[in-house]
DNA sequence: TTAGGGGTATTA
DNA sequence: TAATACCCCTAA
C-alpha cells in the first residue's frame, strides 16, 4: 500500500483517536505508522488528545482515599494545551472525581464528528443529497465511482474468501452488542492492520446496518450488492423456500474429486461455501449457524439513476451541423477534441452526448 | 478516453 | 408509441 499522504493520515488519526473504545497502545501503534500529524490542526484531535490523557489518569482506582488519581488529575488539566480544550467547568470540579469522571464522560460524548466521518456522511450519509445536489458532474462521478469501488472491494473480499465471510458478519454482531472488551479484541485483531480499530469501525458497521435496513429509496444504487451477492442470496432463498438449507457440503463431490484428481466444477458447491439468506422473518436462533442473514432488502429491477436525468435538450440544427463538421475534420471518435474545438457549441454536451448523437444519427 | 450494447426517461 | 436524449456498464 503506498504511504499515506499527509492529509489522510490526518484524517485516519482524527478518527481513531476520537474513539475512546480505541485503546492508547493501538493508537500509540497507529501514530508510529502514520506520517507526523500535528495535533493542533483539528480541535477534535486536541480534545480527543486531552481527553485520554485524563482517561488515563482517571484509571486508577481512588478506594484507598489517597488522592493519586486526582493528582493525576489535576497534574493533567494542569497542562495549558489540556486546559484550553475544556470549559471551565472542568477546573470547577477538580476536587471530585466522580464529577471529573462524569464531566469527562460528557466530553467525550460531545466531541464533534470526525472530518472522515463527515466526508462518509457527505458521500453516503444523510448529507448525501445536499452533497449530491451542489456536485457539477465530475464530481458526482467521482462520487458514484469512490461508492463503487468501496462497494466492489468489500464485496470482492466476500466472494473470494467466503470462509472469511461469518468473521465478517461476526464482527458485525459483536459490534452490535458492543460488548466490554471491545477495546481489547480490537487491539488483538487490529493491531495487523491499523485504522479498523473496533471503536468506530464498530459504529461504523452499526450505522452501516443501520443503512441497510432502511427502505430502498436511501440505497441509490442496489445493483451493487445485486451482482455478487444476489446469487448467493437469491439461491439462499430458493432454498429456503424449498428444503430450508442445510449448508452440507454437496454429496460426495469431494469424493468424486480428490486433490490430485481433475479440477471440480466451478458449479459444484464448495464444502466451504456459506449461504446467506434474506431476511425471511425467522429468527437466527433458527437456523444452522453457518447461515448469515442478509439485512432486509426489497429487490427491484433497477434502481432510480443514481444522477437525476439532466433537463432533456433537443439537439438543434446548428450543433448537429457541428458535430458532423468536427467529425469530418477531426474523426469520428475524437469527441474531446471536438468538443474542444467547439466550445460555444457543445457547452452543454458531453462527449458522451456527442458520442450518442453521432450514433443516433447515423441510425436514420 | 472511447466504443458500443443496452437500458430508462421524455417528448412529439 | 416511436423517436430521441440521456445514462450505465464493460471492455479495450
Amino acid at each position: 500500500m503506498p504511504p499515506l499522504a499527509a492529509a489522510d493520515a490526518f484524517r485516519v488519526l482524527e478518527f481513531v483517536a476520537g474513539n475512546r473504545r480505541v485503546p492508547h497502545s493501538l493508537l500509540a501503534g497507529l501514530l508510529a505508522g502514520l506520517p507526523p500529524v500535528s495535533p493542533h490542526t483539528s480541535p477534535r484531535l486536541r480534545k480527543a488528545i486531552a481527553l485520554r490523557a485524563l482517561d488515563a489518569a482517571l484509571s486508577g482506582s481512588d478506594a484507598d482515599g489517597s488522592g493519586e488519581v486526582l493528582r493525576k488529575a489535576r497534574d493533567v488539566l494542569a497542562d495549558p494545551g489540556v486546559a484550553a480544550c475544556f470549559p471551565d467547568h472542568l477546573a470547577v470540579v477538580r476536587d471530585d472525581v466522580a464529577a471529573l469522571r462524569r464531566l469527562v464522560d460528557a466530553e467525550w460524548e460531545s466531541l464533534p464528528p470526525s472530518e472522515f466521518e463527515l466526508e462518509a456522511d457527505r458521500i453516503a450519509g444523510a448529507g448525501a443529497l445536499d452533497t449530491w445536489a451542489n456536485a457539477d458532474q465530475d464530481t458526482r462521478k467521482k462520487l458514484r465511482r469512490l461508492g463503487e469501488s468501496t462497494a466492489r472491494e468489500i464485496l470482492g473480499k466476500l466472494g473470494q474468501d467466503p470462509s472469511k465471510a461469518p468473521q465478517v458478519d461476526e464482527a458485525a454482531n459483536a459490534a452490535s452488542t458492543s460488548g466490554a472488551n471491545e477495546g481489547d479484541r480490537a487491539q488483538q485483531d487490529d493491531e495487523a492492520h491499523l485504522g479498523r480499530g473496533k471503536g468506530e469501525a464498530s459504529l461504523a458497521q452499526e450505522d452501516c446496518a443501520r443503512h441497510q435496513q432502511e427502505p430502498v429509496e436511501r440505497t441509490t444504487d442496489a445493483r451493487i450488492p445485486e451482482k455478487p451477492v444476489t446469487s448467493a442470496a437469491t439461491k439462499g432463498k430458493e432454498q429456503a423456500t424449498s428444503s430450508h438449507v442445510t449448508g452440507q457440503a454437496a454429496p460426495d463431490h469431494n469424493k468424486s474429486h480428490p486433490v490430485t484428481g481433475p479440477k471440480p466444477s466451478l458449479m459444484e458447491r464448495k464444502p466451504s461455501a456459506i449461504v446467506y439468506q434474506w431476511d425471511s422473518g425467522d429468527s437466527d436462533s433458527e437456523r444452522p449457524s453457518h447461515q448469515r442473514r442478509l439485512p432486509n432488502y426489497e429487490r427491484r429491477m433497477r434502481p432510480p439513476p443514481a444522477v437525476p436525468y439532466k433537463t432533456r435538450k433537443k439537439w438543434t440544427e446548428i450543433q448537429e451541423r457541428t458535430l458532423i463538421e468536427g467529425v469530418d475534420k477531426y474523426g469520428k471518435g475524437n469527441w474531446k477534441d471536438i468538443k474542444i474545438a467547439y466550445p460555444d457549441v457543445f457547452q452543454d454536451r458531453s462527449t458522451v452526448d456527442m458520442k450518442d448523437k453521432f450514433r443516433n444519427m447515423g441510425r436514420h
